[in-house]
Formats: structure tokens, C-alpha cells, sequence
DNA sequence: GTCTATAACCGGATAGAC
DNA sequence: GTCTATCCGGTTATAGAC
């Protein structure tokens, strides 16, 4: 993006001002999200917070949705932190799995009313804010590797035929539980907890099931969907800029 | 916009005006979603077309989305219309699922620009415009039933501890499809049928597959798993009936 | 050329007169 | 039941300051 240029001599002050600006209004904004939600959460009011003016504050920032695009990267990097320890100390494919995914629910927590409210600009296809679209390529991606190294690293043999698939699966899982948590208004969100608990078994049984022939149309089918979703994310339109 | 007096008695003139006024509103709304998709169909404009102020169509219609509600209703009832000999005459399970869902996508088609902007208020879990809130649940109802009936009229047995659930699994992947669908910008939504003709067989071997022991875990956390949806979307509220 | 501010525009929604 | 006038918030145009 910019230069940082050398942190002695006189020059970068401008431009450490206007890192610091923008930054400021990223914490006003996510803070807000946070205490008040999305739609109380006027692009006003993070300008008046911020201490900048409406104007200033889309200099930094296209649109409110931009803002949110900030927010997925801070929450996946929370959630990375929250993971660490776990695995680099499991080994067992199960636990990893329902540790990863525990600790996502966790993190998000602070940011439940604001995930609900969010999820309506989200779920639109065409919306840069959909996990599908190109903009969010850059986390979801990470998200993926993520998800790659629980496997990769347990203890756990994965049959052939789903390897490559398998860390896009995991993720569309995890997505899956993400709308039932969005849902989700009981205490602590508790039932997601309970959902993970329960899904992840099947999951990690149905990994091992995958060798079974009577299932392999089944396999086969997850994993072409998979294939398709990825299509229907990166259609191939060179569209004239509007 | 001249009073058509009522052919029997005295009163219900204005009444049928405030009808009148009510339809042209309506049918005005579901044009210009179909013509010129959901974001460029204004209240303004739908006003204007309909011949009446911005406030009175307020007065109809409490907000933009409960006009959409009134869409869900129409689609549903053009799906009936469009099943219906095929399931008078059909007893495959297969085909019968099938044809419902090519059906539904077919019968949707008109639609799709503005489904795609719309999900984008649907997928809102507070919004009454969501599939799985009260509101829509008249309509949800009704789809769930066109499930079981796919089911209960063809020469398919089904497990037992498949089916009471059975009908709502069902509409699960109907939704799903659908969810599909409107991320799909294929031509005639080509992707979409044929992502139903690879999922229908998967979804009718699963159904005989469910008697098997290995795959008993499987379909219980499958049957919980729309229990539990289920009480996501009606959380405890003793509600006064209005 | 980088930043900041003010004044609009637009569309959803509401108030209140008639 | 119908209207006009207005609010409110996302977004843009644009003028000027550094």
C-alpha cells in the first residue's frame, strides 16, 4: 500500500498521522459493532467517535461494508491466537477439530448480536461481504489452511479420495455452524457448543467411513459440490467496471 | 380509479376500493421486482406506478419487506400449479423429487436477480423475512407438506426412524438448493438442474441407506440436527395470539 | 498529491393534516 | 384512506487545507 519509510529522519510524520486517523476510526467502528451493534452503529456517530468528519472517515473507508471487511480479518487473527496452544499440543483429530471450532464460536462471542445483524448484508451473493466473494478470498483462504493443518497435523489417516477436498469441506463446515450460531440465542451459546460437541463426531467418523464403498457415491458427490461451490464463487465474467 | 359499486347491497364500496388500491400496489411491487430487480424497485417508484402517494403505500404495506411476503405466498402457489399433474401421475420417488425441485427453480426463474437481493434480507435471523421465522411460517408449512406428499404418495418405503423427520430433512435441501440457485448465474440456471439431478440420487440412496447400522449415528445427529433448527427458530416465547 | 470538511443527494420510513 | 412534509442514515461531490 504505502511506503514506510525510515522511522528516523522528519518525512513520515504525515504519514504516521494519517495510519493513525485510520486506525482510530477501525477501533471506534469496532467497538461500536460491538457495544451497540451494526445498525446503531451509523457511519455518523463512528465519525463523531473518531473525532473526524463523515467525509474524513470515507476517505480511509469505501463504505460501512468495508469497515466489516476488517472486522473478518481481526476476528480470524483472534481466533488463530486462541488456537495456538492447542495445536501444538493435540494430536487427536477429534479434539483439534471441536477445539477449533469451540474456540471460533468463543472469540466471536463479543460480536454475536453484531454477526446476526451483519450476516443480512453477507448472505448476498453479489455483496463483497459474502464469505464467497473474491474480497473475502484473502480470509477464507486462511481459514482453509486452518483447517488444512488440524488434519494434516493429527494423528488421523485420510482416505485418498477426500484428501484434497477435505480442508474446503471442514470449512463449509464451519460455516454451517456459524449460520446455526448467528441463530443462536440461548446462553453463551450454548447449543452451538452442544452442535459441535455432536456434529464433530460424525464428522470425524464419516472421514474414516469414506474408505467404505456403499458410501463412495456419497464422497463423491461432497466433493465435486465443493468444486462447484468454488465455481459459483469465480464465475467467469470480465465484466467492464461500473 | 372509478368506483365499481358493489353488485348486491349498499356498504362494502369503499371497502373494495381500499382492495382495489391494496392489489394495484401489490401487483405494481411484484413487477418491478421481477423487471428491474429488488434495489431499483423504490417505494417511490411503486407508488408512483401504482398512481398513489409514497404514504399511502405505507399505509398498505408496513414496510418494503412485507411486500416480499406477499411474493413468497405467489411463488408457492405458482409451484403448486406447476407440480401438480406430475405428482398425480408419477409414483418414483426419484422422479418425483426430482420434478418438484427442477419445478421450483423453473417456476422461480422470473425471479432471479431479485431473489438474489432479497436473500440478502432473508438470510437476516431477525428479519420476518427469513424462511425459518414466524411470520413465514404459513408458507413453510405449506412446503413442508408438499415434502411429505412427495414422499407418502410414492412406492418408496422408508425407514422408520427416518420418518417423521423426513419432510422437513427434505425442505432443509430444498432450501439448500435453493440457496444455490441464487448464487448460480449459469444460463437457465443450468447449473442449478444440474446440481439437482446429482443430489436426488444421493438423496434417495441416503433415504434405503438409513436402515443400515454403520450409518445409524449418522441419521440420528441428521433427525436432531432439524429438531434442533426447529427450536432455534420458535425460542420458548408464549406468545398472545393476535 | 494527501488529507479533511461541508453540503448536498437518495431512498426507506414516519407524522400529522385533511 | 390519502396526502404532504420531514426525518434519518448511507453515500457522493466538491472545495479547500496541508
Amino acid at each position: 500500500m504505502n511506503d514506510t519509510p525510515s522511522p528516523d529522519d522528519g518525512a513520515p510524520v504525515k504519514v504516521r498521522k494519517a495510519e493513525r486517523t485510520r486506525q482510530r476510526i477501525l477501533d471506534t467502528s469496532l467497538r461500536l459493532f460491538r457495544e451497540v451493534g451494526y445498525e446503531a452503529t451509523t457511519m455518523r456517530r463512528i465519525a463523531t467517535e473518531a473525532e473526524v468528519s463523515l467525509g474524513n472517515a470515507y476517505y480511509y473507508f469505501r463504505s460501512k461494508d468495508h469497515l466489516i471487511q476488517e472486522y473478518y480479518g481481526q476476528a480470524h487473527r483472534e481466533h488463530l491466537v486462541a488456537c495456538r496452544s492447542l495445536l501444538e499440543e493435540e494430536t487427536d483429530l477429534r479434539a483439534r477439530l471441536a477445539g477449533v471450532l469451540h474456540a471460533k464460536i468463543a472469540t466471536s462471542e463479543p460480536y454475536h448480536r453484531f454477526a446476526g445483524q451483519l450476516f443480512r448484508t453477507a448472505a448476498d451473493p453479489t455483496s463483497p461481504l459474502s464469505p464467497f466473494s473474491p474480497e473475502s478470498a484473502p480470509v477464507r483462504t486462511e481459514a482453509t489452511e486452518l483447517m488444512a493443518r488440524i488434519v494434516d497435523e493429527s494423528e488421523t489417516r485420510v482416505p485418498k479420495v477426500l484428501r484434497p477436498e477435505l480442508p474446503n469441506l471442514l470449512w463449509l463446515y464451519l460455516m454451517g455452524i456459524i449460520l446455526f450460531w448467528i441463530h443462536d440465542a440461548s446462553e453463551g451459546a450454548e447449543r452451538t457448543h452442544r452442535l459441535i460437541e455432536r456434529t464433530v463426531d460424525i464428522v470425524v467418523r464419516l472421514i474414516s467411513l469414506a474408505r467404505l464403498p456403499v458410501l463412495r457415491p456419497l464422497v463423491q458427490t461432497a466433493v465435486s459440490l465443493t468444486q462447484e461451490l468454488r465455481q459459483l464463487a469465480a464465475p467467469a465474467l470480465p465484466e467492464a467496471s461500473s
